[in-house]
DNA sequence: GCAATCGGTTCATATAATGAACCAGCGTTT
DNA sequence: AAACGCTGGTTCATTATATGAACCGATTGC
């Protein structure tokens, strides 16, 4: 049989993955309930990681909450693979020459997940935490994502059942499939209000030294806005960022990318 | 028997930690030897962390580096419990303050770890990388943290060998102990070419929930330059700008500390 | 004072981790 | 070209380790 993954590591990197944006610390029994694992494995695993620094736990509440050592590992990261950098640039450069807010995302286990923002000036902009995983189906970022993925994975993904946020959200497999065939031809997702009411956004992705999407560049324009926008410009700076990420990390421009539009 | 951390659990993320400023990758050979396990075990332990995005794997070379998922965790513990942003602000003044290099540590896990830095704008400055872990007896942050410890912390340290890295670095414990007893006198943490030859360096602690030490704010300049500075005032600017992490930290400022100088 | 939490512990059981030996592939050296 | 020493990865019998139901003492709300 050949190698599987520890099951025992998994599930003890399972605890790390049950904190986000909303979660922020958890006691023993949330914990357990969280990574769907018994309350004594629960707890060795959490030991082991509070031994190693991939948690603490509050001498007081006795809640646990993410360890410092991720603070090094992502900076040890950075220094030999910059990564978190190159797309916080980009997102800057995208945001400011527009004047609103945006984003980059990273597929990381599964998911796309957002590591650099840049919130618009204006009064009314779009809000974004650092940290949050994206669901594929119903934001501009997702679907620029699965619309230039492999069939097999987008089919997998469609399988399962597709929540919706907003009563404009996409839950019908088909609809999605429809969505990514007009963003593979357009070049770049669009998203009305799928994720977040009164929010557009458009997002193209960037690829990795294969060629397969790593992530998405996007940006969120509060609908009241959008009219003063030149979509064509705005579309147009989107891909040329979106490349240049590409390019940064030394990645190769899908041929269906590079040829849309 | 009282539960005990997962040993499983213990050895995968040990892994992780075999990556630092000097090791950016390894393939899977090294990587059992970096950790001393076997190949069966660090390959299976490899897998998991791959899966949870932990590590990932160069299709190419094969080789090994650290996930993209450590940027999310990093950037979901900074949103609920800001540490690095706090110490890159403290780091930043002092360094402006004198024109030099500056950085701020953090115990993680065992290892005074350099979370926050700023670089001197001088053409001749001191270097110092983001995640260097560094040892306890031959630097002024280390010295600094030592000062403030347990004796027991202090005595189970100094029982291990104690390795130079400068000739000028102290590997004598009796001569450690002294240092420490002067710079709990003193109020802060010194180094003169005990890690770096040509550079002084001078640190100050800062504390946590429970009056103990939790890292350093430490300032360094090459012995030239140094002639121009004004001790006392380089030493106050230290020592407040290690009480302001603290208390923005929500610490208790040490008796000891506070009493000092 | 009861009931339902909590964090943490105990111990018998069974599952999952382990490591020596193995393979195929690749680059050197001979 | 052949033998070497390395690599990443696999196999399978052995054994160490993870697991989870039941339990404890402390809080908390009723």
């Amino acid at each position: 049989m050949k190698s599987r993954p520890s099951a025992t590591a998994t599930k003890a990197l399972g605890l790390l993955a049950c904190f986000d944006e909303t979660v922020g610390a958890l006691g023993l029994s949330e914990l357990a309930r969280a990574a769907d694992l018994d309350k004594t494995t629960t707890l060795r695993h959490a030991k082991a990681l509070v031994e190693m620094g991939f948690l603490e736990q509050d001498s007081r509440s006795k809640l646990y909450h993410i360890g410092a050592e991720v603070l090094r590992l992502a900076r040890v990261r950075e220094q030999h693979n910059p990564l978190a950098s190159i797309l916080q640039n980009a997102v800057d450069r995208l945001s400011q020459a527009f004047g609103e807010t945006a984003h980059a995302s990273v597929m990381i286990a599964g998911n796309l997940t957002l590591v650099a923002t840049c919130i618009g000036p204006q009064q009314i902009t779009v809000q974004v935490e650092q940290g949050l995983r994206l669901p594929f189906h119903t934001t501009a970022s997702g679907l620029a994502f699965l619309a230039f993925s492999d069939e097999a994975f987008v089919e997998a993904y469609l399988a399962r059942p597709l929540k919706a946020v907003t009563d404009r959200s996409p839950t019908d497999p088909d609809a999605v499939r429809a969505m990514l065939a007009e963003f593979r031809a357009l070049g770049y997702g669009r998203s009305d209000s799928y994720y977040c009411d009164g929010v557009r956004s458009f997002s193209a992705p960037y690829f990795d030294s294969q060629g397969k999407p790593k992530g998405a560049l996007t940006i969120q324009i509060p609908e009241p806005r959008f009219e003063s926008i030149d979509e064509a410009v705005l579309v147009a700076k989107l891909r040329k960022g979106a490349s240049e990420i590409t390019r940064a990390l030394g990645g190769v421009i899908s041929r269906d990318f590079a040829h849309a539009a």
